[in-house]
DNA sequence: GCAGGAACATTGAATTTTCAACCGTTGAAG
DNA sequence: CTTCAACGGTTGAAAATTCAATGTTCCTGC
């Protein structure tokens, strides 16, 4: 039986606590690496779900993008200021607005996307393939089970 | 040989992707679980830490509540006006604050525990405790070496 | 065809977080 | 001593996020 934490066993061994400092260690390491291009890892995530050319709802994308409805509204509000993005009505149900990426977003993108593969590959090599493939499956179906 | 991703696999692979959905689907549970108490996650971690009695410099306590140290000083306002916790200067380093529990905080620690640990067991029913050590396991490494 | 409810996105106000600059304290070099 | 760089923490302004409320559009039942 694995040891289940008790009432006065420290917040490090809390799963929700390793998956914060986890995550904000890892975030910081791709910020620090985006910012290169200078762009947010939120931003990244976005025009990185947009790179396939196909347009996604707001709602979509904000899933996809790990982002609340309104910061989602308001991000996007500075990428088409930036122009890396812009909004066309849905037709075929027009509360939708769809979010395309612009040219100038994909070719930002292609500069971004090396730098995200290169912390992958950072990792892989510092941490072990093995064991971060192992991690991936982990985490893979501790969100399915969340859903 | 583990597939590394490649210029054109979805982002969903990347472990700071897998990483960020993970954290922020169990924080949205943690957070729930907390609104009874009324309780931000943040001011949870922090209590949580300072429940042993002993007391915590700013910066320490700023590593450990994974908190940037600007975030720190405002969140501890607010918590210092709602009596959770008060700042003594360290009288062996005047630079230095040190941040201790109040009874108040530590009442309400003893109410917060066993919300945490509720989660716990949740995630070890429905997740499985061999699958969470693991995991458990592995982002304590993937820590140790981002470190 | 129309009334009412649900879905989708946005808005403005309030809260929170971040960035950069700052101040007091310490420790070490000269 | 005195000076000066580094440390620890706070602050105010700016930026980002959140909450609650709003405006459209769509869909269902009648």
């Amino acid at each position: 039986m694995s040891d289940s934490p008790s009432a006065d066993s420290p917040i490090t061994v809390h799963l929700a606590y390793l998956l914060a400092q986890a995550n904000r260690e890892i975030n910081r390491q791709l910020e620090t690496r985006l910012r290169v291009e200078g762009v947010p890892v939120e931003q990244w995530r976005i025009l990185k779900v947009l790179a396939d050319g196909n347009g996604r709802s707001m709602g979509d994308l904000a899933e996809a993008a790990l982002l609340n409805h309104p910061t989602l509204t308001k991000t996007i509000d500075r990428m088409v200021a930036d122009s890396l993005v812009y909004r066309i009505s849905d037709p075929r149900d027009r509360r939708k607005v769809l979010i395309f990426c612009s040219d100038r977003g994909k070719a930002l993108v292609r500069r971004l996307v090396p730098l995200a593969l290169g912390q992958e590959a950072f990792i892989a090599e510092n941490y072990g393939g093995k064991a971060m493939a192992q991690l991936k499956r982990l985490l893979e179906t501790l969100i399915e089970r969340s859903g």
